[in-house]
DNA sequence: GCTTTTTACACCCTTACGTCA
DNA sequence: ACTGACGTAAGGGTGTAAAAA
């Protein structure tokens, strides 16, 4: 089955170690294991899982049992009081498209003008009684089954949408929509997460480039110190020659000054200064 | 076997409605 | 009662992969 844009998100993860070790970063499809650990949900199930996932989900919605249309009423009576179902809206509705494959849709459009405990004739009016938007209000059951259901799946195939949807009382567009919705709002959270743990890491660099400059600044004052330059040990680290860039052994401790620079061991004619920037 | 068209699905952006302070 | 902010259901556009032609 297709992959969507997200599924190639980029995550971005920054290893702060407490001996100043290179940061480390890793771009890579998948969440780091920080941020994943404030991921909600998996995001890479597919509806091209197996059929036994289907199976085992069809094992908890019986398909074949009708939606209750009066625990739906009891539910939007008591915990929806303002619910306003009406499924009847402009422009092509995608139950449509698929009627065609699955001709299920036409059926469980019957459940939901019914259970409206707020339409009136007056709003009939107000709306032209026809092609106009109303927002249906979920109930807190019907969400808190969707809610299940999307943290075993957060996709549905066809089948796993049209068992949901009787069993809710719901069209099947209105569970894919709640789906797709839904999906939404954890991508929106898992970016403000990754947002929030990204300024901290910008915060952290900052305080570390901070450190190293003022760091490279006292280095530099200290060679420019001539009662400090005889006594310095040669540089320990950093040896790349400027030349060719090549990484030079360990320098030996044992010589007095870095005049001997472990370039003219390697057989060339210059030194090269690891306090001062290169140009 | 290859190309084009169709279909189904996901995502994104936006709109509009319901709720609440 | 009015209003603005916020949450969210839903519409429409677009991209993509698989199937069909």
């Amino acid at each position: 089955m297709m992959m969507g844009k997200e599924d190639l998100g980029l995550s971005l993860s920054l290893g702060f170690s407490q001996n100043h070790h290179p940061l480390q970063l890793n771009l890579k499809p998948i969440s780091s294991p920080i941020l994943s650990n404030l991921q909600m949900f998996p995001w890479n199930q597919t509806v091209s899982s197996p059929d036994h996932q289907n199976q085992q989900f069809l094992r908890k919605i019986d398909v074949n049992s009708l939606p209750s249309t009066v625990d739906l009423e009891e539910e939007t009576g008591v915990s929806s009081p303002n619910s306003t179902i009406s499924s009847t809206v402009s422009g092509k509705r995608r139950s449509e498209r698929e009627g065609t494959s699955g001709g299920a849709g036409d059926d469980l459009d019957i459940t939901l003008d019914r259970s409206s405990s707020r339409g009136t004739s007056d709003e009939e009016e107000e709306y032209g009684g026809e092609a106009c938007r109303k927002k249906l209000r979920l109930s807190k059951d019907q969400s808190a089954v969707l809610e299940d259901t999307f943290k075993e799946h957060n996709t549905l195939n066809p089948k796993q949408k049209l068992a949901l949807a009787k069993k809710l009382g719901l069209t099947a567009r209105q569970v894919e929509v709640w789906f797709q919705n839904r999906r939404a709002r954890t991508k929106l959270k898992q970016t403000e997460v990754d947002c929030e743990y990204l300024k901290r890491c910008v915060e952290k660099l900052t305080e570390e480039n901070q450190r190293l400059e003022k760091e490279a600044a006292e280095l530099r004052a200290l060679k420019l110190s001539p009662r400090f330059y005889g006594q310095m040990s040669p540089p320990t680290t950093l040896l790349m020659c400027p030349s060719c860039e090549r990484v030079a052994g360990p320098s030996n401790h044992n010589q007095p000054t870095v005049s001997l620079s472990p370039w003219l061991q390697m057989g060339h004619g210059s030194t090269f200064d690891v306090t001062r920037p290169r140009s």
